[in-house]
DNA sequence: ATGGTAGAGGATCTA
């Protein structure tokens, strides 16, 4: 079973790419982050075409996340359950955040199966990176009270998150930047210690493995990336884990998003 | 010189 999340950055301007990858790589799940589409513009006849399930939470001109599944889609759910608590209080503004189209859940061939597009956080003085950690906190009680680690679980997406120093092209251009600071890398951990592994790292220790490069100053072809794009993934997963890897190829060539797709494979 | 590009929408905001 092959299993692929892949920031888009715009389904509409990436669709040709979309489809041409699909066509050659066949993944059974494809979970798609930031496709800037409403749920109504969502081009779910054209994935059907192409063998494909799916369900899509959008909102228009930002966000929106899907999953595609030639396995099936069961027991789907819409962003975040209602009375969840924990994190710092909340303001309208961190609500909002809260309510916003970044995370889909749904079964797949029996993995749980969530696509997510963590807030950004802009700036560690502004308030999106509260909100960011707030996002955290409830992504992870989510889980604790839907699932359970025991299970097959896999939350898969853009974490904007550089889980460790290594994971950036260099640390010191990063020095007071979101992304990479002992909060944010603290939830990530939170989340590991509920019952995660960090997939795509479990298989390769090497460093200079990147999932994002900016479009700007030719990043792409300087090596400078980010590793934010992430697989957490349950013991039963990765009890079933043979490979994965980063399919730079996707983010050259023509009108490439500034993400390439990370794709797991699982017996 | 705090730069650069891409995508939203149709002036700037977001990443």
């Amino acid at each position: 079973m092959r299993l692929v999340t892949w920031n888009v950055n715009s389904l509409k301007a990436r669709m040709p790419r979309v489809e041409e990858w699909l066509a050659n790589l066949q993944p059974d799940v494809l979970c798609l982050q930031e496709t800037k589409l409403s749920d109504a513009a969502f081009p779910a006849m054209a994935f059907q075409a192409l063998g494909y399930e799916s369900v899509h939470f959008g909102q228009g001109q930002w966000n929106g996340v899907a999953i595609l599944s030639k396995v099936g889609i069961e027991a789907v759910r819409y962003g975040f359950m209602e009375g969840l608590e924990v994190g710092a209080p909340i303001d309208d503004y961190v609500a909002g955040v809260l309510a916003e189209a970044r995370l889909i859940t749904a079964t797949c061939g029996g993995v749980e199966v969530s696509s997510v597009y963590v807030p950004n956080g802009r700036s560690v003085d502004d308030p999106h990176y509260g909100a960011k950690l707030v996002w955290l906190d409830r992504l992870r009680e989510q889980l604790s009270r839907t699932t359970h680690p025991a299970r097959p679980v896999v939350v898969m997406g853009d974490f904007n998150i550089a889980p460790e120093d290594r994971d950036v092209w260099d640390p010191a251009k990063f020095t007071g930047s979101t992304h990479v600071t002992p909060e944010e890398r603290a939830k990530l951990a939170e989340l590991e210690q509920w019952g995660f592994t960090d997939a795509f790292r479990h298989l390769y220790p090497q460093d200079h493995l990147y999932t994002y490069w900016d479009y700007r100053a030719g990043d792409f072809h300087m090596h400078r990336g980010m590793r934010i794009d992430l697989v957490l993934a349950t013991a039963p997963v990765i009890d079933r884990l043979t490979w994965s890897i980063v399919d730079r190829n996707a983010r050259k060539g023509k009108l490439p998003s500034d993400h390439a797709p990370l794709m797991i494979d699982i017996v």
